[in-house]
DNA sequence: AGACCGATTGACTGGTCAGTCAACGGAGAA
DNA sequence: TTCTCCGTTGACTGACCAGTCAATCGGTCT
């Protein structure tokens, strides 16, 4: 009756682990599942038995670790630090996701979060979650008065996300420099631009 | 010797608009090729007799238009504007060519400029063109003092293409609401976001 | 009229994979 | 020892589709 399924867990993470190689460098529409089953070391056959189809394999991945990014940005809103603070938490939890996992983060933006016609259609409603989080932040901070109120809380979410992203693109495909020194400057200057503007105050 | 190719243009420019229809619909890599003839009324041998293949179709349409955004970024930047009007003018160019045509707009960002494992990386170096001119026009900003000094410019090019584009996602998606209000008032207001900023002055 | 030539047609082929499934093996239970 | 269960294997199949190509059409030139 109590089994010790010691084995089962090692393959399955086994897989997943090597999806996320194949598909960082491949992308997932070239890579084939016996890509990932060779990868991994193990044979065809057991992706399908740990997994319904190569699609939730990427699922799998993606809602992993986007609930620790909610998860990271709606604690991010709990605590009583100033909206600024708050986006800074923000920033630096994806900028550390990225530094710390650079495959997974590349699979799944690249994959994702921008593949609009396929996953990330699928995922909308938790991309939305994050999108509507940062957008709280931002109205909180209005309310307090410590962010101007003509911008639309939605909006400055959409643009807070969107350079961060663009920043992991960039890093991601070489087009800016990506030593820990940037990463940990990029932090702060994400916030300060778009917190305090390129003009000069 | 002297010929009078009437119909080829057309039958080329037929396939192309029924192209920009289909890839919006149903995404490029679910679209057949027989989608795209359908969609012209023409028969599917025919694609091939104006192109060499699928994606030379995309490519195509790509160049067409990021090939005049390109000219219009320099353009902005040849004008004796301040580094702020030139950025309104970017951002300007950007949002009415979503306006004037969101399904193409749509195919190039959702298939091109965000699809990094396929035709992202085809165009990378046209894509990034158009990064290089943005921070040209920050760091010209930075040396007359209108910008400040402590952001580097591609970072501020990244940021603010990735608060543009974002947007643009925001609206294709249904995330965001897009009357032509909302598209006046992006305009001036992601200029506004990132140069002067979230806090009050 | 007849020859020529590019535009147009659509049936067909070759190759690629995702997903299936029947069989194997080894660890515990009886 | 034998049975059973389930993790594991990998050959195979059915579907799908990009790209080919031989044939047809229709206009122009001689």
């Amino acid at each position: 009756m109590a089994q010790a399924p010691a084995p089962p867990v090692d393959k399955r993470r086994q897989i997943l682990d090597a999806a996320i190689r194949v598909f960082a460098r491949q992308g997932f529409h070239s890579t084939r599942v016996s890509d990932i089953a060779d990868e991994a070391g193990v044979a065809y056959g057991l992706v399908y038995h740990y997994f319904k189809s190569k699609d939730e394999v990427l699922n799998e991945l993606f809602t992993e670790r986007w609930s620790l990014l909610l998860a990271a940005i709606e604690e991010a809103d709990g605590g009583g630090d100033s909206p600024r603070v708050k986006l800074e938490a923000v920033a630096g939890f994806i900028v550390d996701s990225y530094r710390h996992d650079p495959e997974l983060m590349k699979v799944i933006i690249v994959e994702v979060t921008r593949a609009a016609n396929s996953f990330g259609r699928t995922h909308l409603p938790e991309i939305r979650r994050a999108y509507d989080s940062i957008a709280k932040i931002v109205a909180e901070g209005q309310e307090s008065g410590e962010f101007r109120r003509d911008v639309d809380p939605n909006f400055a979410s959409m643009s807070f996300y969107g350079a961060i992203e663009q920043l992991l693109s960039g890093w991601i495909f070489e087009l800016i420099p990506a030593s820990d020194a940037d990463f940990e400057r990029a932090k702060s200057l994400v916030v300060a631009t778009i917190c305090d503007g390129l003009e000069p105050r």
